[in-house]
DNA sequence: ATGACGGTAGCATACCGA
């Protein structure tokens, strides 16, 4: 079972590059970020004709999440099912891949630094916190259903200094600061893998890279999407791996494409 | 501290992003 997931910035300004990797890597389940579109405008059909259904949970212009398979699924929840959420940021599908049954989340995690405009203003960080304190609950909860669960998405959040190409100058970010390594290593600690440090806990892994000139070129990058797995799951993973060569193309994201690989029994 | 760069809404420029 081979699963991806990708911030995509915008499903409708990608599409044809999103289709030819599709057509490429074919893997069983896509997970994206920020499709920045809503269900009237999401296109079903283009993504049909390269072999998948996709569930979505849609906004107009900022956030929205996705889930494509190559089999039948079922929406579990439209956002975390304890938090009454304004913004599309979290869709939970059940599917059956080659005989095994999975529960999968597509999730965006609050940015949470302040506008521009009002660097004093800390609402969109207090957002973040509950936003994760809610995550953590159901997590929890679908952890101990025993189910096979991949959490995976864009995070929001560097965990460690060497997510990070340069820590000093991240320093008091909303995507690295204690308030929030805290409560993602929670995650860890109840249980869940983040499979690509797991795998390799000496490479940098960076997953998203400005799209400044500099950036990609010098490997000036951030780790902030992952994909955690539960622990029946972690027991069957192969490999986790970033597909650097999707963020070198031509019109991609500004985040690149983590993948992961189950042994299928 | 600011902007590089890019997408969306909608038509000029503001907002969001990490």
């Amino acid at each position: 079972m081979k699963i991806a997931t990708l911030n995509i910035n915008s499903v409708n300004a990608r599409l044809p590059q999103l289709c030819d990797w599709l057509r490429d890597n074919q893997p069983d389940v896509v997970l994206l970020q920020e499709i920045k579109t809503e269900f009237n405008n999401f296109p079903f059909f283009d993504l049909q004709m390269v072999g998948y259904d996709a569930k979505i949970l849609g906004q107009k212009s900022y956030n929205g999440v996705a889930v494509l398979s190559k089999t039948q699924m079922q929406i579990i929840s439209e956002n975390l099912p304890n938090f009454a959420d304004e913004q599309a940021r979290y869709l939970e599908v059940e599917t059956t891949v080659k005989g095994q049954k999975y529960t999968i989340s597509s999730i965006y995690l609050p940015n949470g630094n302040p506008p521009k405009t009002d660097l004093n203003d800390n609402s969109r960080f207090e957002y973040k916190l509950k936003w994760m304190d809610c995550f953590l609950q159901h997590a929890e909860n679908l952890l101990k259903s025993g189910k096979n669960v991949i959490l995976a998405g864009d995070f929001n959040i560097m965990l460690t200094p060497q997510d990070v190409y340069n820590p000093d100058l991240f320093a008091g970010s909303a995507l690295y600061r204690p308030e929030v390594w805290q409560r993602l290593n929670r995650l860890i600690y109840m249980g869940y893998t983040d499979t690509f440090r797991n795998l390799y806990p000496n490479v940098n892994g960076y997953t998203y890279w400005d799209y400044g000139a500099t950036a990609f070129a010098n490997d000036l990058g951030l780790r902030i999407d992952y994909i955690f797995t539960s622990p029946r799951l972690t027991d069957r993973l192969q490999n986790c791996r970033i597909d650097r060569e999707y963020r070198a193309s031509e019109k991609s994201s500004d985040h690149t494409v983590l993948i992961a690989t189950f042994k299928d029994e």
